[in-house]
DNA sequence: TCAATTCTTTGTCGATCGATAAAGAATCAT
DNA sequence: ATGATTCTTTATCGATCGACAAAGAATTGA
């Protein structure tokens, strides 16, 4: 087994990848983009990765363990879900709108037009929206269960909310509205889940 | 002058092809997918419309004389800041979640993700975002010197929230949520203006 | 040393991309 | 009627799409 070895550094070339993917989609990311940022002829790219549609794939995952885990992280470190909340959309600022890096979210913006036959990753992506979508919703349900927030509080909608607002977040940074509007806006947005807030809890 | 006439309706055409880029957007259909919604061969496209950009661009105009154009008459229909922007984002929904019909926006998603030699196109449709944008600014700064909103308001801050809940809805139509759930979250979304009111005005 | 294995290089595959040339068909003005 | 004009049809253009075959190069275990 294990014959010549590997002249270049996968992990690498799975960064420039997604930030090729990142920066232009899925689609409007071709082969020959690939063969020009990796610095790899195509047949190397192939046998490390499988096909375009495999190296994609993996892009986005190593995207969501590192730029895209601010939601995750957010939900895993802050002990509120009003910290929750706030911290993830002030990170999805600092991230869509970071300087020299692509802007905007990549699982928001790397496949919406997308042709036919390219439906799975659309879908894909739609899934990864949804599945966070509903994170947020279970945390504001915690914390109406923790006493954090009135018990009236319409979690579900609050969650729709919040996930609908950092979607948007996404169109505007890629639109180079700068970070400190975004930010500004992020401040009225909180005051939404402030007046659900139970004080001194 | 004047030959043969063109033996079908221009306008008809243009609204299949609104369809076609609204629902896959600029870059996710192709020639062969317009020539199979018109119905024509696309010479013909080609002589009625210039060119598959010429084409798009048209079509995106038919798009904000309709169903995109609630912003617009929203503003020149609505007599206070409050009106215009519920019935802008109650709209936005409709329009966006109509059954049988592309779902979200297409200025929002018909080209996002686009290759470089497309970049034009995804600078146009960006354009017309930050239009809306400044529009609703300019609306609620309006309200302000109407005495409809208080003096201290940060209308620009507030424009940019709701610019950015608007095109959050887009992402979020186009992944299925239903309507219900998104009319919900523009209840919430309203009290943050309804707190810059000055009651009785 | 030498087969086995894996990576790299070169060249190219069929399909599809947007777009058009050329010829036939139908209308106009005269 | 006839020439000018415009639309429709058929066939196809060169470029690019994602993907791979085949051969050479470098490493392994025996």
């Amino acid at each position: 087994m294990a014959g010549r070895p590997r002249e270049f550094d996968r992990d690498q070339a799975l960064e420039k990848a997604r930030d090729a993917f990142w920066a232009r989609g899925y689609e409007g990311t071709s082969m020959a983009d690939l063969v020009s940022a990796l610095g790899l002829a195509s047949p190397r790219i192939y046998a490390a990765f499988g096909s375009k549609e495999d190296l994609f794939r993996e892009a986005v995952a190593l995207y969501e363990a590192n730029e895209g885990g601010f939601a995750t992280r957010a939900l895993a470190e802050e002990p509120t879900a009003r910290r929750v909340i706030e911290r993830m959309l002030r990170e999805a600022v600092e991230t869509y709108t970071r300087p020299g890096r692509p802007q905007g979210c990549m699982v928001v913006s790397a496949a919406t037009n997308c042709a036919v036959e390219n439906d799975s990753v659309l879908h894909w992506l739609a899934e990864h929206r949804l599945a966070r979508t509903v994170s947020i919703v279970e945390r504001l349900k915690q914390g109406v269960r923790d006493g954090e927030l009135k018990p009236d509080t319409d979690a579900e909608t609050l969650g729709d909310y919040y996930a609908t607002l950092m979607h948007g977040l996404s169109v505007q940074a890629r639109d180079g509205v700068p970070k400190e509007r975004l930010h500004a806006l992020i401040t009225v947005a909180m005051q939404s889940l402030d007046a659900r807030l139970i004080r001194g809890a």
